[in-house]
DNA sequence: CTAAACTCCGTATCACACTACGGAGTCAAG
DNA sequence: CTTGACTCCGTAGTGTGATACGGAGTTTAG
């Protein structure tokens, strides 16, 4: 059996994460020691690993969570997992949308900037954010 | 003059959030009244204006007080704004190119998962985020 | 047997942008 | 003059994912 400590370096995360996520109810020890250590298998590091790659595909623990309480569903399907995995994808589509439109909008104020370089009281840049014309220009 | 109500109602927030923008340096009233109540011109409108436009360029209010801090500063100049500019709209696509690179890790499971539907045991999606197919695949 | 390394638990802290609450004082309309 | 709306201030809580700290107990290597 592995300590959180063995756990932690093969899974490359802290000891305090181990425990955060136990908190989180994201993993716990198989058992514990007489003298109340957790004692782990080769699945806890197998876990961590699930829960990094999860996260490294923009869910969020608690969807982490979902993800791994389906697996010990039996009443769950592979379906459940697919449905979740393409709500994250159109998720992660949105924000990027809205950074674009973010990029976009300071890109329109760049612009006009480069072209009309003024001194500061009239910096056109800092007109604009007051006036708000970042916005329509973006949402045009 | 103005009181806090008027001005949360006129720039579309709450005096909630007036009052922290406050505490934060953002904002502070043109002066205040015997019993203490804070006043505003008109200029507080537009500075909240102001903050909001930044905002949805994707400043922070930190430096969003950095732009209306430059403002007031003689010695800066719009070169200063500029390339603050241009320094989040890079931050931006930094952004943008993680959340892509996140969308695409997942469509590489859903598409090994819509070929190759089973059970949940061996469901593609959940064996792949163990496994960490997904790095592989989008960093190919 | 001792000293170092490890683990326990609980609590606090970070960044970020607010939001909520509560008791007291103030202002404006009727 | 009362009532309701407004404002004051300070404090605390929200969600996210950890990280840090500290004192006490445990284990392990030499």
């Amino acid at each position: 059996m592995l300590t959180i400590g063995k756990v932690a370096e093969r899974a490359l995360v802290t000891t305090d994460t181990i425990r955060f996520y136990e908190r989180e109810g994201l993993i716990c020890p198989a058992r514990k020691s007489d003298s109340g250590y957790r004692l782990y298998t080769e699945e806890a590091v197998r876990r961590l690993g699930f829960i990094k790659h999860a996260q490294e595909c923009g869910f969020s623990l608690a969807e982490i969570r979902e993800l791994l309480d389906l697996r010990s569903d039996d009443a769950a399907c592979c379906d459940d997992v697919f449905k979740l995995a393409v709500e994250k994808k159109l998720q992660l589509e949105t924000k990027v949308k809205a950074l674009k439109a973010m990029s976009q909008a300071l890109s329109a104020l760049i612009e006009i900037c480069s072209h009309d370089r003024k001194s500061l009281d009239e910096c056109p840049i800092l007109g604009a954010l007051e006036a708000g014309i970042a916005q329509q220009r973006s949402n045009k």
